[in-house]
RNA sequence: GGACGCGUAGCUCAGUGGGAGAGCGCUCGCUUCACACGCGAGAGGUCGGUGGUUCGAGUCCACCCGCGCCCACCA
């Protein structure tokens, strides 16, 4: 035997920590991942990897995604025609805010700030911090298997990345879809920053609901009702609906601000609502979206009473400037108190805006920022995914794509972080001319003055929706643009589908005419095993890293494919250590081939080519199974259904494969012992290239799963040098699909099944004191087999000896039991009467069922048919009782 | 207020209008010469509820109950 076997043969187990990290540089090494940028997008794949945050590190959810892509990547490079184009672009995303605050965090610890450091030592921080942690998650890639283009690592802030953010502000500000304007936004108090209406997380709260009253100039009063009662210090305007009858007379009358003194226009508009509250509405135009709207429509006086600090201004007046807005809430109540105006108060519990970055409470409020118009942008992309050109799976993520797109209101793309591509804006010191530039100006425009660029960045996912092109060198027209854009397949969680995935089809198509990619897969949320969502701060946080250690690679990639479905799930242990079982369970069915195959024929085994040459009804069998497996997998794959791909595998290797292939088969390859004749000879290299055959299709079908113990196996089944990760996938053949022998082999196994029952309810020991006799087609039909399975002293009709115990019904026929010394007869009789009511009362449902008036009429032939057949089977196998 | 989705074995979940499934857990038995990350056997389900369509419903329809999640400008 080979020293290659022999040493093969000590390993009784997978061990993932062992082989894991020299695969992994094996595969590195061979450059199988980086692709050269030949050919047209339509004949290469590829994938644009949703950017981790480049501080981040591998959670949950990047690992079920890498799992993912990497399986659709792993399986199209190894369908696709050598020299096998396909990439998987990656990168990380430098995520303004989390980053920024990161590094802020350290700062603090220091006991500084970025404001005492300045800008430019703060963004050089940054860069340092990002140095340091940045290449963490790429690691962690690695350790998952994720088959990458390790050798183009992108940034989002790389120079080139950076040359195309600015150029596509130039084009689009050009266009007059970028502009600048003075708008109320979502203010985050937290970040001190602006962020947009997706960043905005609403959260169930109960305040106090005031009613105030407010006089009315020449007598009488309005009551309006607020929850933000410091709010009213910016109050402009009070409003009733123009068809409200009880204030009719109101209308164009002023009220006076209580505690101000301030004169508000009573206007009519439609915003209000005649049935809540008194009708009669305090307007704020300076903090409040839908008051912002009516001042806009009335032109009505903005007064900003709470700054982005989120203390009171001084226009809040003398008494409440500087106060925080919750300060400020009690001492304007108070006050009011005073005068006697709050009229009522009562729990109210409403939706509160958050901000999902820093979690703090949202002060909507007017700022100077720029915003991006989705009004031309929005249709085409709005149409891909109407006409297909985008498919979004699964599909009912489309109506919320498109109740999305059609709703769409400009985005406010300005930040005010330091980290960030600062906007390529330039004004002027002079004349106050903007100027927009693709490089710094030597001066204005305009006036030849001074300019200053402009302070703020870019939201993040400005640049995140160019990521598609922009790794491949857009607006270069690049090689690598050309070979591998459009991307095949986008896959991400629902969670960012409007933030990212709906921005990157508008920019594609905007800037490269074309969709960025034609599939978009919307993949589960992995929830912690309660059913909470998964986070570090919860304590609800697994780490795929310390499962992959324990585990490995592939039993976590296995099981977080087999635990994905359409839905959200709960994270599965069980699913995992089903991964780490299959990994192990091949990789012992490989080992045990190997070494039985040179047991058994020596030197000859070294040079059996795996090949599929079936001698018999069970090799007919897992031939045509493996042949239904490889196709089933196949089209798995590409559809999508990663859960049943995976789950499929497992139940090829153990419920067939294991089971009962290799078991059958075992008793062909005997020990090399005594001289070999010719003929037997030939006999058992057949079964050893099938078995190598079965083995080694198996192996690659299952390597976009779990492809460290497949690619460990690969060197012993294929005997060249190539890696299995660029081999080719392994093809149905149809030609070996045989379903005749599928019906033999499954009616041996419920033979088999059916004696091995009965040996353990009568506790006999193995091969002891129990025999078994078939009837003459069910002993052909087998060939014998049945025997050997069961370990039975087994003959065919009349030739047996002993006494019949109980004749067993198997669909081939009958299997008759014959006592020998030791039987528990006692046992065999409770076992027999249990299996006779079985039957009795299964025969009296079919027969209850044919009987049932208009069944035999209506229904298909062929269905009553087969409700006939089985009843008299039933009956037979009670008879054979 | 709208949209989408989910209630099937103790747990996590598959399930195509015609004989209720898997993994794990549980019980019993196996140191059977690949694997105890193993092998064999078994227990355990009024398929959330009520109606309807159908010869036939876990599956289709309606309503109800419970739960999740997204969108949304009612103070």
């Amino acid at each position: 035997m080979s020293e290659r076997i022999e040493e093969l043969e000590q390993r009784t187990r997978f061990e993932p920590t062992e082989v894991e990290p020299r695969i992994v540089e094996q595969w590195l090494q061979s450059g199988l991942f980086h692709p050269e940028p030949d050919g047209e997008a339509s004949e290469n794949y590829s994938i644009a990897i949703p950017p981790p945050n480049v501080t981040g590190s591998l959670h949950m959810g990047h690992a079920l995604n890498g799992s993912i892509q990497d399986a659709l990547i792993r399986y199209h490079r190894m369908n696709s025609p050598p020299p096998r184009r396909t990439k998987w672009i990656l990168g990380t995303d430098h995520a303004g805010i989390a980053t920024q605050a990161q590094v802020e965090k350290a700062l603090r610890t220091e006991g500084t700030s970025r404001q005492e450091i300045g800008r430019e030592a703060f963004v050089e921080r940054v860069w340092e911090w990002r140095e340091h942690y940045g290449h963490t998650i790429v690691e962690q890639f690695k350790r998952l298997g994720a088959s990458c283009d390790y050798s183009e690592e992108r940034f989002t802030l790389d120079d080139s990345y950076a040359r195309a953010v600015v150029e596509v502000f130039v084009r689009l500000h050009e266009k007059g879809w970028i502009y600048r304007d003075r708008y109320i936004v979502n203010w985050d108090p937290g970040s001190r920053s602006a962020i947009s209406d997706l960043e905005v997380e609403e959260r169930r709260e109960t305040d106090t609901l005031y009613s105030i009253r407010y006089d009315v100039e020449g007598g009488g009063s309005v009551t309006i009702a607020t929850v933000r009662p410091e709010t009213m210090l910016g109050d402009t305007a009070v409003a009733v609906h123009p068809q409200d009858e009880r204030y009719r007379d109101l209308v164009g009358r002023t009220a006076i601000l209580p505690l101000v003194g301030r004169h508000l226009p009573i206007i009519a508009d439609e915003y209000v609502k005649m049935d809540f509250g008194t009708g009669q509405l305090k307007i704020t135009p300076a903090h409040d979206p839908n008051d912002f709207e009516i001042g806009a429509r009335h032109d009505l006086d903005q007064v900003s009473v709470i700054g982005e600090d989120g203390r009171m201004t001084a226009e809040a007046g003398e008494r409440f400037a500087g106060l925080t807005v919750m300060e400020a809430r009690e001492a304007v109540v108070a006050a009011l108190e005073e005068e006697g105006r709050v009229v009522a108060r009562e729990e109210y519990e409403h939706e509160v805006p958050y901000s999902h970055r820093s979690g703090q409470r949202i002060e909507p409020l007017i700022s100077l920022q720029w915003f991006m118009s989705m009004d031309e942008l929005a249709p085409p992309a709005i149409e891909a995914v109407r006409d297909g050109r985008v498919k979004i799976v699964p599909d009912n993520h489309r109506r919320v794509y498109l109740d999305w797109m059609e709703n769409i209101r400009p985005w406010c793309i300005s930040r005010q972080l330091w980290w960030g591509h600062r906007l390529p804006v330039y004004y002027c010191d002079t004349c106050g001319h903007v100027n927009v530039a693709r490089t710094p100006p030597e001066g204005c425009a305009e006036c030849g003055g001074h300019v200053s660029q402009e302070e703020d960045v870019l939201d993040t996912w400005f640049s995140s929706a160019l990521w598609p092109f922009a790794t491949l060198g857009w607006p270069d027209d690049t090689p690598e643009l050309k070979a591998f854009y459009p991307t095949n397949v986008l896959s991400t969680a629902r969670d960012i589908l409007f933030l990212w995935v709906a921005r990157m089809i508008m920019m594609g198509l905007e800037l490269t005419g074309e969709v960025p990619f034609s599939d978009v897969y919307i993949h589960s949320v992995i929830q912690a095993p309660d059913g909470r969502r998964m986070s570090k701060s919860l304590g609800t946080g697994i780490d795929p890293l310390d499962e992959i250690a324990k585990h490995g690679a592939d039993a976590v990639r296995f099981g977080l494919l087999a635990m994905s479905s359409s839905q959200d799930v709960r994270y599965s242990a069980e699913k995992v250590q089903q991964g780490q079982a299959l990994a192990n369970k091949l990789f012992n069915a490989a080992r045990f081939a190997l070494t039985r195959i040179h047991a058994s024929l020596g030197e000859r085994a070294e040079s059996i080519e795996p090949a599929a040459m079936p001698r018999t009804v069970e090799d007919r069998w897992i031939l045509s199974r493996l042949s239904q497996i490889l196709a089933d997998t196949g089209a798995r794959i590409e559809s999508y259904d990663f859960s049943h791909a995976a789950l499929g595998l497992y139940d090829f290797v153990y419920g067939e494969l294991c089971d009962w292939y290799i078991e059958l088969v075992k008793h062909r390859l005997p020990d090399l012992s005594g001289g070999l004749e010719g003929a037997e000879e030939e006999e058992r290299v057949a079964l050893a290239a099938t078995l190598l055959y079965v083995l080694r299709e198996t192996v690659a079908m299952a390597h976009p799963v779990i492809p460290f113990v497949t690619e460990e196996l690969w060197r012993y089944l294929d005997g060249g040098d190539e890696l299995l990760a660029g081999a080719p996938y392994p093809r149905a053949q149809e030609d070996l699909i045989d379903l005749e022998g599928e019906v033999v082999l499954e009616r041996t196994i419920e033979a088999v099944t059916v004696i091995r029952g009965w040996r353990d309810s009568v506790g006999a020991r193995a091969g002891l004191f129990i025999s078994a006799r078939l009837n003459a087609d069910c002993y052909a039909a087998t060939s014998g087999l049945l025997a050997r399975m069961a370990r039975l002293d087994l003959s065919d009709d009349g030739q047996a000896d002993g006494a019949v115990v109980a004749s067993i019904p198997v669909p081939c026929g009958t299997v008759e039991i014959l006592s020998g010394e030791g039987l528990d007869l006692g046992a065999a009789e409770r076992r027999r009467t249990a299996a006779r009511e079985k039957l009795q009362a299964e025969i009296e449902r079919v027969q209850a069922k044919l009987e049932k008036p208009g069944f035999v009429e209506r229904a298909p032939a062929t269905v009553v048919e087969g409700e006939r057949e089985r009843l008299r089977q039933l009956g037979a196998e009670l008879e054979a009782l």
